[in-house]
DNA sequence: GTCGAAATTATGTATATACATATTAAGACG
DNA sequence: CGTCTTAATATGTATATACATAATTTCGAC
């Protein structure tokens, strides 16, 4: 009946086991599951064992463990889902279209009291401006549109953007270590709409993005989508560990 | 010397202390950090309780663990972000506005082919359909299009959401352990643009939730926002454990 | 020098044990 | 009958120990 990969240690099959039993609906919200001494005697292993997995179970929000009382299998309250940030060329790819990408325009500039309050900056200083369009075969899939910090990534500076685009350069030369993602709707403007090949004033998904790196703005971008041409996907999955 | 909360337990200190070096960039990706009997001279204590903490970064993806080498300090890769999904009472008074809603119509009918390919149901049986305008002070905020599958939620029969809406009365009568959200922009037709109090065509934000409860489909609902009133945001934010 | 065996090293997993702590049940007492 | 004390119980944390495993390095045979 279960044709899972086992894995390969004690502790990962009894929060596997245990965690399958609530997934699939067994154990339902609220029902206690067994005590640490009883899974001890079923799995035949120490406390230790059986306490590891049921420390992760309960990190992961699945189950809510009461000293004297016992573990419970929570009511999934999560109103935070994960969405799945894909790279523009592996979007493009799962649709079995070739993907490829055309630079625009590249511009070094001081920054502008704009870039800065796109960027989150406070001080001035130079940044790169860089737009691009990216196709699914030959229809234009995305318009990007991005200011690189150059105060905080001076080797940009160097790069032209024409084979590689700045996505995967950026995120092969710049650690960051948060990104915060507005995602919204808007009607396309002149200049998008020729990006785009779509008529003005029609709907697209508008996806903006910030990264830092230590506290210190490493980029802005803008992704816009026709509105036909993509949808994001968020899922509540109680997580497995 | 350190003015932060600390921590009830040693592994979480231990656990904190690390996360916050990494996390404020003292120690950037790729640096190595010190082996665990390192850590257990530093803190005094034993190996298995930084070999807690250890591990716990490393299933966070803060760290990679490689045996003989040491851990090392991962780029953060993720392309995952968390989406928080607010109600949308808590949306509407986070602008200052008064929130109220409207149930506009209630249906109950044996599922069509279409409301089946929405939920996700393989039999038939009956649904309920459920429309609402949530409002920000005079001005229509969201319209509400949802179906319930009536075989996993038979209680909702006896609601007449007027007095309360679907999603609240649904998270406190119904448990479910997966949810789906599909983001997109789209065009208002006629039918959105009079409930939303716009002009047809004009661009809006769609998202289309979808829960489950063991394997059960509960609920499907479609929430149609106006491009100008809302916007979703998410965030990579590396966990703390 | 090159190849391959063996030692070294850091992490991965598991055990038995100990004591702390939160929570509930049972009992004593006025 | 209610309250206070005490015991019982499940989880929380930590230790010392042991052996397994993966990845290097060392070093000897050729």
């Amino acid at each position: 009946m279960n044709t899972r990969a086992e894995p390969a240690s004690l502790h990962q099959r009894i929060l596997s086991d245990i965690s399958e039993k609530i997934l699939s609906g067994v154990w339902a919200p609220g029902h206690r599951i067994p005590f640490e001494h009883e899974l001890t005697a079923e799995y035949n292993c120490s406390r230790m064992t059986v306490n590891k997995a049921l420390s992760q179970l309960a990190k992961a929000g699945l189950i809510e463990r009461r000293r004297r009382s016992g573990s419970f299998v929570r009511q999934p309250h999560s109103q935070a889902a994960i969405l799945e940030i894909h790279d523009i060329r592996t979007e493009v790819e799962a649709t079995g279209l070739p993907y490829h990408f055309e630079r625009v325009s590249r511009l070094k500039r001081r920054s502008s009291a704009e870039d800065r309050e796109l960027l989150g900056l406070d001080a001035a200083g130079a940044v790169l401006a860089v737009e691009c369009r990216h196709f699914a075969g030959k229809r234009p899939f995305c318009q990007e549109k991005r200011l690189i910090n150059l105060s905080a990534v001076p080797e940009a500076e160097d790069e032209e953007f024409l084979e590689i685009s700045p996505n995967p350069w950026l995120v092969g030369h710049v650690p960051w270590n948060a990104a915060e993602h507005r995602i919204r709707a808007m009607a396309a403007d002149e200049d998008v709409a020729s990006a785009l090949d779509i008529t003005a004033g029609s709907p697209c998904l508008v996806v903006e993005r910030r990264t830092w790196n230590a506290e210190r703005p490493v980029t802005q971008v803008r992704f816009i989508y026709a509105a036909e041409s993509h949808e994001l996907v968020a899922r509540f999955a109680p997580s497995q560990g």
